[in-house]
DNA sequence: TTTCAGATGTGATACGAGTCACACCTGTTC
DNA sequence: GAACAGGTGTGACTCGTATCACATCTGAAA
């Protein structure tokens, strides 16, 4: 039923301890705006996403939400802590109802000191998203539009493994579409009117924003 | 001579494998504003710092530096890269003269496969450096003071393993410091000013700058 | 239907940092 | 000494976004 292999971090494992890796997990659900949490007594553990999108933010000094990235089918979490022993460093929270698997630490942890394979793609993993962070902070100088922009297209390729940057995005509300750009909720209002007077967002039935593909408008970036 | 086992990403080696490592290695210096190279021919390798400071950055769509973060002895560089498999995706600057020492490749990848020690060394690191662009993400957004005084404070704490807050900033020219922190020069000049008559910055015979301890200005944040 | 809360659109204004322009102050070279 | 380049300080202005204020709009509940 799950499919360890299919999550990049296990693929490179044997059959047999992947297996290991299960023992104990459980199935667990979430409603979009709730964060994750661990269980009283359950302690750390790998949550892997299977349906539904999530925020991680921080709260900064003067209590503003500072949105670090976003989590969608096919990404893990709850490895930092397991790693560094800390307790979590930032929160995580749904934005769409969640659907997701924990993973027990105590194997995961032993898997990882016994097998260089597990250890070596967590390194790569943990690579990939230092990359992903420092691309987003090469663009976070941007304009208003960028930002807003490049929300969507996160959203709309978090939605599900593969899908085009032009899929349907998730229904949210202005307030967390602001929220994710890092913009104040007015204007994340202005600037989604203009992208859509532009031609580049769409508004579906019901109100689901769409991207528009670059090639048909012309692809300036 | 070189100590690898200071490095915590060797630490948990034996002292055998340490000397693997060491296999051909190679001592470099590089004058302050010369970007890090392989030699041709060289191809990848693991930059370890040795003395001097280095900024790594990265250049925007409009053609800005953009600097993700500071490098200083006991730091190391280019396992990104190793990791990957691909070619570096930012750029290292010295700022002051470097002196480093350069791990082959080849072993260095070798021992990653075959002992979960240090693949697991290399995981943790990287995710240490998730954390510290996290926590640099969050402040991103705050004032023009609050990051000169964050990229002074990191100035003084990597000149050298475990020097204080309050240590003598190495002399970089406004220019620098203004790129460092993000911000245009004029306003870095500025700000500086104001800071100075705050007192929460002092100028040090010949120019030098040196953070004003915490608890003396009444530790505000 | 009314009523109400939450979401959204939009004008007016404030504010911070970038940009341009230029003065000054070093140190170096001739 | 003069001449010059590079670093620094600072005024005037621009521009983008945040903030405040308020008008709709929408959908759910009564």
């Amino acid at each position: 039923m799950l499919d360890l292999a299919s999550y990049p971090l296990f693929a490179d494992l044997r059959e047999d301890q992947r297996h290991q890796l299960l023992d104990q997990h459980r199935l667990l659900r979430f409603m979009a705006g709730r964060p994750l949490l661990h269980e009283q007594g359950d302690g750390q553990g790998l949550f892997l996403f299977c349906k539904g999108i999530a925020k991680v933010r921080s709260i900064d000094a003067e209590g503003q939400e500072v949105v670090l990235s976003l989590l969608g089918p096919g990404d893990l979490c709850g490895e930092m802590a397991i790693l560094q022993g800390a307790p979590r460093s930032a929160d995580v929270i749904c934005l769409t109802d969640c659907e997701l698997v924990l993973l027990r630490a105590a194997p995961f942890l032993a898997l990882l000191h016994q097998e260089p394979r597990l250890a070596l793609a967590l390194a790569r993993l943990e690579a990939r998203r230092l990359q992903n962070l420092n691309r987003r902070f090469v663009r976070r100088e941007s304009s208003a539009a960028a930002r807003l922009l490049q929300v969507l297209e996160d959203l709309a390729t978090r939605t599900a493994p593969e899908a085009p940057p032009t899929a349907p995005i998730p229904p949210l509300p202005q307030r967390e579409l602001a929220a994710l750009a890092g913009l104040a909720r007015e204007t994340a209002s202005r600037t989604l009117a203009r992208l859509r007077r532009q031609g580049l967002v769409e508004q579906m039935p019901g109100g689901r924003l769409r991207l528009v593909n670059r090639e048909q408008r012309g692809g300036r970036g």
